[in-house]
RNA sequence: GGGCUUGUGGCUUAGCCAGGAUAGAGCGCCGGGCUUCUAACCCGGAUGUCGGGGGUUCGAAUCCCCCCAGGCCCGCCA
């Protein structure tokens, strides 16, 4: 509804301006939308904004009535609010199973994120990567686009022979400890053992050279590694809520041949460069740095097997997004420069930036990392308690099982809430907060309605909304549709984060203050129906975040 | 040094790209509320030179320029 009703208004004002821009803004406490097309006019015509404002207002009201839309010029600004209609017409779209999900598409999405070198566990910044493209890629399906998501696995690269080097001196015997954190300490140690041998390089040199070859020996070796690495990264991406419909494996492209093809399509280019190593000239793509592809010992590079890998998902996906560190910028704009030379699709790129930690930042190769393992295990504890605290009579696994949600809510909010472009810090305390801004307060809203609905027993959908809590409530649950589609159109999930979390406010209020099983009639019948739309945006806004709508807590 | 990016009450943060009506939250602080639908809650209060300076505009946290500070990048690593 309010996407309908905003462009009815807009094309009401253009057909009675002539104006092209007439986009309206968000009234605050004066209206639900309004507009400063007034300002504009007035400079045009060098007459009052406020006469201006008056006329079109009168106008606006005569060009027809569009379901109680009040009309009113306040002012230099012309006030829209909705009525009655408005109200019910959107709460008996958001009764509906699969509320905010738009119509079918044909376009497929191939979504890449999280993609983290097997060479250790996650940590708390690959997971904001996760976090990031998983609820980018729920969003995407509750826009009706087909989404495939997709883990780069890195099996081939200086850092997995690094760790195979490790394992052949070190052997792999994990003392009871997770793969991926064993893996880890043998690439740490592989580390330092270079650090005191410089010799070592040439040795993991050979064994990059004989893999790329495809050396049976070395290959087996490789994906041995990565394998036992990538089963305890996906584990973990398991329990945060996470999982990818494929694991593209770097190596394939070279097997394949499609690295081949894409050297020599790049060696025609006439920005190409061969001398000892082969690299493109992109500088009048405003990129000072040579865009290396092929070492000088006939090795490729990384950004090679990522062309072809992009160049394979433009051909099979009409829209490639890639979540990346912004350390990956440079590199990124290189790539797209060059698919762009090529005449291959070019990829959207969501780049967020780091979570570092109060001593500085992380690092897999000095062990400098708070895992997401660690965090897991550490905030399933405390919620564990406070479920035990409050619900003490619950059995044992029910309790476990609400920890268990309450704990990746807590965790996948935390990270989705604040904006990619912001660099943070790991903070344990804030971690640990359960309180508003948070996950498990937007699970609480959800419970709270769904203890309501199952108290009541049957009633008749109506919808005489009365009380301001009732109104602002119903205009909130109003706007979920737009706020999908505007995180689609602009890559920005924390957008989503923050309506849910406005929403469970702004129930939490009406909650406090209008009794529903307590009231009567129609009014109670009424109350009931809008706690059955807050509790089923929730639902669907929790869900689409990848958190649990836990029914009791 | 160059490029990208961020800077909003003590702390965390929304708003900035598409400029509008007293800058919106949370934590912390002060005070109040559970014989009443789950208090992981609600209500009230104090706290802001929107990093600094200039400019554009009827109007700037938002656009432009300069400066300062933090983060990231500038590998024949990924």
């Amino acid at each position: 509804m309010y996407r309908e009703v905003y462009h009815q208004i807009t094309e009401l004002l253009r057909s009675l301006t002539g104006h092209e821009d007439v986009e309206l803004i968000e009234g605050g406490e004066h209206a639900d939308l309004a507009s400063t097309l007034a300002f504009t006019l007035a400079r045009e015509q060098h007459r009052s904004p406020t006469v201006i404002a008056q006329e079109l207002a009168e106008k606006l009201q005569k060009s027809g009535d569009s379901g109680g839309l009040q009309v009113e010029a306040k002012g230099p600004y012309i006030n829209f609010n909705f009525g009655s209609a408005y109200l019910e017409g959107s709460l008996k779209a958001a009764l509906k199973k699969g509320y905010g999900a738009m119509p079918s598409r044909y376009e497929r999405v191939a979504l890449e994120h999280t993609s983290a070198n097997p060479n250790g566990p996650l940590h708390v910044g690959h997971i904001r990567n996760s976090i990031l493209g998983d609820t980018l890629s729920r969003v995407f399906k509750k826009a009706g686009y087909r989404v495939e998501s997709q883990y780069y696995v890195n099996d081939i690269g200086r850092q997995i022979a690094i760790v195979v080097w490790g394992l052949s001196t070190l052997g792999f015997r994990p003392d009871g400890e997770k793969e991926d954190h064993y893996i880890a300490r043998v690439y740490i140690a592989a580390n330092r053992s270079i650090e005191n041998d410089p010799g070592i390089v040439a040795e993991i040199d050979r064994l990059m050279q004989r893999v790329e070859r495809g050396d049976k020996e070395v290959v087996v070796k490789f994906r041995q590694a990565v394998s036992v690495c990538l089963d305890g990264i996906r584990e973990t991406l398991t329990a945060l809520h996470i999982s990818h419909n494929r694991y593209v494996w770097e190596s394939d492209f070279i097997r394949n041949g499609d690295v081949e093809r894409v050297i020599d399509r790049i060696r025609k280019l006439p920005q190409a460069r061969e001398e000892e190593t082969l690299w493109i000239d992109l500088t009048a793509e405003n990129f000072e740095k040579r865009y290396i592809l092929r070492r000088s010992d006939g090795t490729t590079v990384y950004a090679a097997r990522d062309l072809a890998f992009h160049i394979w998902k433009g051909r099979n996906f009409d829209i490639m997004i890639d979540i990346l560190g912004s350390d990956h910028k440079l590199i990124g704009g290189q790539l797209s420069a060059t698919l762009r030379m090529l005449g291959e699709k070019s990829p959207v790129i969501l780049h967020f930036e780091f979570v570092s930690l109060p001593e500085g930042s992380m690092s897999t190769r000095a062990g400098k990392f708070v895992s997401a393992d660690d965090l897991i295990t550490e905030i399933t504890e405390k919620a564990m308690e406070e479920v035990t605290k409050r619900r003490g009579e619950l059995a044992e696994n029910v309790r476990r099982s609400i920890a268990h949600s309450v704990a990746i809510a807590a965790i996948r909010y935390n990270i989705v809430k604040v904006s990619p472009e912001k660099s943070t810090v790991f903070d344990w305390r804030e971690a640990l907060d359960f309180e508003r801004q948070s996950g498990p307060y937007i699970q609480y809203a959800h419970a709270r309605a769904c203890s309501i609905l199952e108290k009541a027993d049957e009633f008749t959908p109506t919808y005489q909304l009365t009380d301001p809590h009732e109104v602002a409530l119903a205009k909130h649950i109003a706007l979920f549709p737009a706020i999908i589609e505007k995180v689609v159109g602009e890559l920005r999930p924390h957008l989503l984060a923050a309506y849910a979390r406005d929403l469970a406010d702004l129930f939490n209020s009406f909650y406090r203050y209008v009794p529903v099983l307590r009231s009567e009639g129609i009014t109670r019948d009424s109350r009931l129906t809008l706690v059955q739309a807050t509790q089923n945006t929730l639902k669907e806004a929790l869900e689409t975040l990848g958190i649990d709508a836990l029914t009791t807590m």
